[in-house]
DNA sequence: CGTGTTTGACCCGCGC
DNA sequence: GCGCGGGTCAAACACG
């Protein structure tokens, strides 16, 4: 993820030397020490003095062990939340999922024709912020959909956020496509483009392109088949965030790579893909303390970053002047 | 010159 | 059988 535009700071004032205004308590106790601290060291310490000093040590010593503890709740408490939210947005997309298919199969039982038709009105990015979405349908679901050669294939959508001015029918998902049609369908003003997997010779995926019909700024990448060649790329472009429903593939990529993608969301440095600062600043509340509440997870399972934090904070020490001879 | 894209024509399944 | 609509083909074209 990129920093640039996050602050990872938990802004806990670990050491207030910049007070923001006087009348805080900590800060003139802060000013003292650091007054004890020059006094210990600028000239010859005097036995008294190297008491003091050692005192002055232990205080500090234990507000230091006083803020870990406090840093340590602090995480506990954003992976809890974390968690919690998770399960509540796995729970509302089940929901939400579910619902949509009884309304599929219901608006499929009475349609003339096309029980393989997108119906795009329900994409409604479910969770705030989700640039992407995947969702898959087996045969099994809609078994009319398709020839009796193709009973077994596997379908995936993903959506992408894209620009609505954007009319390039790109989806970036590390495959190499080749188009072999685009055609403007009867429900959608939007063209819809074909694309075949080019990575490997004979390999039998397709991927139908087409944006949305109710939101111009979704693109809705339709997979079709497995791929029978390895991913090109370790880290694919397009990105996922949520799942669908127990029962469908997370598929941010393709059916094939659903296998071994984690259902974690992931993130990368797309900018077609992701949410950019501006996208962040007029997201939901809720869906920025969804990210702050991620990263501080992410973080905190990372075992890098513990020394990465205790760095910082002895680096924090060190930076001052008075206390950098140690 | 090789590769990928465009686009009109054609094919095929489905409903009437 | 006919018309509709989605999917595919392939020649022409663009580009590096």
């Amino acid at each position: 993820m990129d920093s640039e535009w996050v602050n990872t700071s938990l802004g806990l004032n670990v050491i207030p030397f910049h007070p923001a205004s006087d009348d805080q308590a900590p800060v003139k106790k802060q000013l003292e020490l650091e007054g004890d601290y020059a006094k210990v060291f600028e000239g010859h310490a005097s036995v008294k003095q190297e008491a003091a000093a050692s005192h002055v040590l232990t205080e500090e010593l234990n507000r230091i062990s006083l803020e870990n503890k406090k840093l340590t709740e602090m995480l506990a408490a954003l992976c809890e939340n974390y968690t919690n939210l998770q399960s509540h947005v796995k729970e509302l997309m089940i929901t939400k999922q579910q619902s949509s298919d009884q309304n599929d199969l219901a608006t499929n039982f009475n349609k003339k024709r096309k029980p393989d038709s997108e119906d795009y009105s329900n994409i409604g990015l479910t969770s705030p912020g989700t640039n992407t979405e995947t969702s898959s349908i087996s045969d099994e679901e809609y078994p009319c959909k398709r020839p009796k050669e193709n009973i077994n294939l596997k379908i995936s959508r993903v959506y992408v956020r894209t620009e609505a001015s954007d009319t390039r029918l790109i989806v970036k998902d590390g495959y190499q496509w080749r188009k072999y049609g685009q055609k403007v369908t009867r429900d959608n003003p939007s063209p819809r483009a074909y694309y075949k997997c080019s990575f490997a010779p004979n390999c039998p995926v397709k991927k139908k392109v087409q944006k949305s019909a109710e939101n111009p700024c979704v693109l809705v990448a339709t997979y079709e088949g497995e791929h029978n060649h390895m991913h090109p790329e370790t880290r694919a472009e397009v990105t996922l965030i949520g799942s669908i429903s127990p029962n469908q593939q997370l598929s941010p990529l393709s059916p094939s790579m659903a296998k071994r993608t984690s259902p974690v969301p992931t993130f990368s440095s797309d900018k077609n893909n992701n949410l950019s600062p501006r996208e962040i600043e007029g997201a939901p509340p809720a869906f920025q303390q969804f990210l702050v509440q991620h990263m501080a997870s992410s973080l905190s399972k990372d075992p890098n970053f513990a020394s990465a934090l205790a760095a910082a904070i002895s680096g924090r020490f060190s930076d001052q002047p008075r206390m950098g001879n140690w």
